[in-house]
DNA sequence: CCATGGATTGTTAGCGCTCACAATGACGTC
DNA sequence: GACGTCATTGTGAGCGCTAACAATCCATGG
């Protein structure tokens, strides 16, 4: 620590040092095969007495590329959203890729396009859309920008390269459950409007009821909050011993909510009404009593994502026609199993099948 | 769309676009005041044509600034870190920063340095880690990097800034509140043994009976899962009618655990055991029992901490001394409520003071 | 002994922008 | 009418790196 820089060296600094040129430099630094073993010790060994560390802005001007991705999500901890960030900045980091994410509170055509800009600014190659409400489908497939873009949770019908869980098919596994252990009807209580993902699941529910020869009951509706299941579920309590035996939640907090209400209104479950969630988040297993729901699996989700990404971004893939479908998959818990003692049961290690 | 440009515009190919130097281009895009508004409108007029955007990594070549902050995290779906990170990129996106994230499944020397390195190639101007085990600590201590750090999560008594929820406080808190509704003695469920906050909970319970005269029994341990709060949930209902009427669980997921292993023990919550969890997820609200547990406010952990970084940054403030600390609050719910009607009470809104 | 070619290193020219300064023009002042 | 002043615009020089090409060295073989 002799010198105290006020610049950080440069390249030229190290070659100086080093004596070599500045190019010898950047070859040690590139894994370039043709240096010699000495000068690639001389080199190395300027480099770190020196402290040098390339420059960003530098290296990105000069090949053209930042190898940053951008991310924007909504501003939320909501399980699959923050499960699928995590995944996809994990993604990105094994192909060499740094994140920036932009989180917000609404997703609207300004906020979207707001969040492009600045990510554009950023100099990012590409960007993954983590955008479940609809509004924001639609302001992706107008808005204009100078890089490709992933959507994920829009569901396949936008006009835009999307990766997806096949929600509907989760609906019906939870629906065609129920139906199977006995149950004549199934009640939802359905996600926000605005939600692809929470309309996908309705319709897998209505679907299977369809084809099961069942008349759906009216959907209520809830915002995916614990409090809104909680109201829901006092209006569902209403209808036991009028038909209702068993509801499939849209998500798990919301089932959370449910299963209170019924509990405080004196209904058991699942001897009365049995309960089917969505998401699988961690605390489900812990539930009073533990929820039987559906699992995505969210790093596949992030590992995808980024791969097509990847491929919109060297033109291997066209624009138009990407879309990908992940499978969820059923876990069954006690909310639906009356039978079996519940504690083993209940507590299943976690090696259910990928 | 007539010329189908492999490069992007430059700003050179505005300004032969617009009539002028790109210099004058340069200024009308940096809200200069000295262009006049008949020139202003030539150039925005050829930059919309062309559909021009600033190059990044030139802009930041020249200016030397490349307005990014980085942020390490651990991959982890709990609510306290995810707050924070969501909370962390919306205060630096106010200040006109971008946010790279790169979240770690474990925080050792290696990976940490790792992550410290890949955010530097990235060129980010200062980080913020989110470190809160003790390895990741001592980790930051002894790394070198050319940009400033600050910790969060990681306790007051570490050698670097830091911001905190102020742990021991809040354990305080919950204890105390216990203690004052009558219970001669309170129990611990502790978090990991290498998370610092862990620790300091552990601190302030143990200090709260200390300073009432109260022997504190030997802490259990877990893990912060709900799985592992069954475990000692199950441990704990051995405990009731031997002295055990209170415990203090240092956060919700395992304490929904706990609640889970009491109820199957025929325990009543709070008639039979009081329990205070740590964190108030949203879904604390509906356990069942609705948990009383200590808030953490996470906006304003990530505003006071992007101020931090931006301070160090600018050289305002010296790096050696700066700790904030920041209050938790107590959230009275059911479950160490035994008296009042649960579910209007549970439901009070959510306009608890700030 | 010199030509040949591969390995190794150096030189030069940008990448696209901002900064500092120079140049220009319009206007008012003495 | 010459000069100073301000607003406006242009010019040139980097920022620190990589890519393309040129130069050098050395061993090999005819």
């Amino acid at each position: 620590m002799t010198q105290a820089q006020l610049r950080p060296p440069t390249m030229a600094d190290v070659a100086r040092l080093a004596g070599v040129s500045h190019q010898t430099v950047s070859r040690v630094l590139g894994d370039h095969p043709n240096v010699r073993d000495e000068t690639r010790a001389k080199v190395l060994r300027a480099i770190d007495e020196m402290g040098y560390r390339r420059n960003f802005s530098a290296r990105a001007l000069a090949t053209r590329r930042t190898r940053t991705l951008g991310v924007v999500a909504s501003n939320t901890t909501l399980y699959g959203p923050a499960s699928t960030l995590f995944a996809l900045e994990e993604a990105a980091r094994a192909e060499g890729y740094l994140v920036s994410t932009v989180s917000l509170r609404r997703l609207t055509v300004e906020t979207l396009s707001e969040a492009l800009d600045r990510l554009s600014e950023g100099g990012v190659e590409g960007v993954i859309a983590i955008a479940p409400q609809r509004s924001a489908v639609e302001a992706l497939a107008e808005l204009r920008h100078p890089f490709p873009v992933v959507a994920v949770g829009t569901g396949s019908g936008a006009e835009v390269p999307s990766v997806n869980v096949d929600q509907q098919l989760g609906a019906r596994l939870a629906t065609g459950h129920l139906l199977a252990a006995g149950h004549r009807r199934v009640w939802h209580l359905a996600g926000p409007e605005d939600w692809q993902e929470a309309a996908d699941r309705t319709a897998g529910w209505r679907a299977t009821l369809d084809e099961a020869g069942v008349e759906p009951p009216l959907p209520l509706r809830g915002d995916w909050s614990p409090l809104s299941g909680y109201r829901a579920g006092q209006e569902l309590a209403g209808w036991v011993g009028r038909g209702l035996t068993a509801v499939f939640v849209a998500n798990d907090q919301m089932a959370l909510g449910v299963l209170r209400a019924l509990r405080e209104a004196g209904v058991r479950t699942p001897q009365d009404v049995a309960v089917v969630g969505f998401d699988d988040i961690p605390e489900s297993e812990f539930f009073a009593p533990p929820l039987t729901t559906v699992r995505q699996d969210f790093s596949t989700v992030g590992e995808r994502s980024i791969a097509l990404l990847l491929d919109l971004m060297e033109g291997r893939t066209p624009t138009g026609t990407a879309r990908i479908a992940i499978e969820p998959q059923l876990v069954v818990r006690a909310s639906t199993f009356p039978y079996g003692p519940q504690p083993p049961y209940a507590l299943q290690p976690e090696g259910a099948p990928d």
